[in-house]
DNA sequence: CACGATTCAATCGCATGCAATCAAAAAAAG
DNA sequence: CTTTTTTTGATTGCATGCGATTGAATCGTG
């Protein structure tokens, strides 16, 4: 059991950066799913959130997220261009924004059924395989872990 | 054993998001550490791809951090006016680029040094616990094994 | 009720990411 | 040797992320 010192610099030894590339390389893989659809990666986040419930105000979607105003809000107007979300004032508090779905947002609900599977596919699993998901449920689980440590709530 | 049928959109089951937020939060857990020093995270991996071998062309330093010269250009222009590097045009081949360090920046691998433990303790581990150690380090191959399945070689 | 603290979304500035395009240089084809 | 193709980096345009600030609305407290 020889003990090699090595490098802690070495960019392969980076939990950082193995995240960084795999976070890249998946955004990238939705690239060719969603653009049909006139959608990006985070606008596409943003409709799961609301697929869950609607409507949801601005505050909710960033917790939801991880997002804040400045970048959810140009994002949010951009939706609304593409007539997918709707934005409007709460008349009850004039600082919250609500946002909720169109129908052509309800209509997409259906044609991204599929993408979860296809995306299953392309990280090298095999969806009717109980063992592959459970592996991609492992790593999931462990990365929202590191998130949860990295972000202790504000108890 | 029962299988409860679940919303394969429901943003918490999403591996991508599990990837999405994690990467989010550990880059934004460098900041403290690296702000000081005038660097941003993507700098950093830059000066780490350095640190192990000078000088690198834009295209090696893209092969090895998966970036573009869209993105590169910019930022070596941004190090170079830190005073980090130095970019000098290719003598015997006039289309490349050779990034090189500066004294300043072999100076700054002194105090970077420390950044990778301090970076496993705001993960949650003890750099002194190999089992600490193990659990990133499984963690780093699944990612690095997801982000070659997404991208396959050219071969 | 008055008023300072807080909340919420918007705005601004800066630094990525990344696709698409460009221009120059070099290599390959003929 | 000339033409074509490929390689390499730069540039441009667009969409995030995110810190900092702003402004409006609300809340808490006296």
């Amino acid at each position: 059991m020889a003990r090699v010192p090595v490098d802690p610099l070495r960019l392969d030894q980076q939990l950082c950066f193995a995240l960084y590339a795999a976070s890249r390389a998946v955004t990238r893989a939705y690239g060719p799913l969603l653009e049909p659809l006139g959608l990006t990666y985070p606008q596409y986040l943003v409709l799961l959130v609301l697929f869950e419930g609607e409507p949801r105000s601005v505050r909710e979607l960033g917790e939801a997220l991880g997002l804040d105003s400045g970048t959810l809000t140009p994002l949010l107007k951009r939706l609304e261009a593409s007539g997918l979300v709707k934005r409007k004032r709460d008349a009850e508090d004039e600082r919250v924004v609500r946002v909720s779905l169109t129908r052509k947002a309800m209509a997409l609900h259906e044609t991204l059924q599929d993408v979860p599977r296809q995306m299953v596919c392309k990280f090298g699993g095999d969806p009717e395989r109980p063992g592959d998901l459970a592996d991609i449920a492992r790593l999931r689980e462990a990365l929202h872990a590191l998130t949860r440590r990295l972000e202790p709530p504000p108890g």
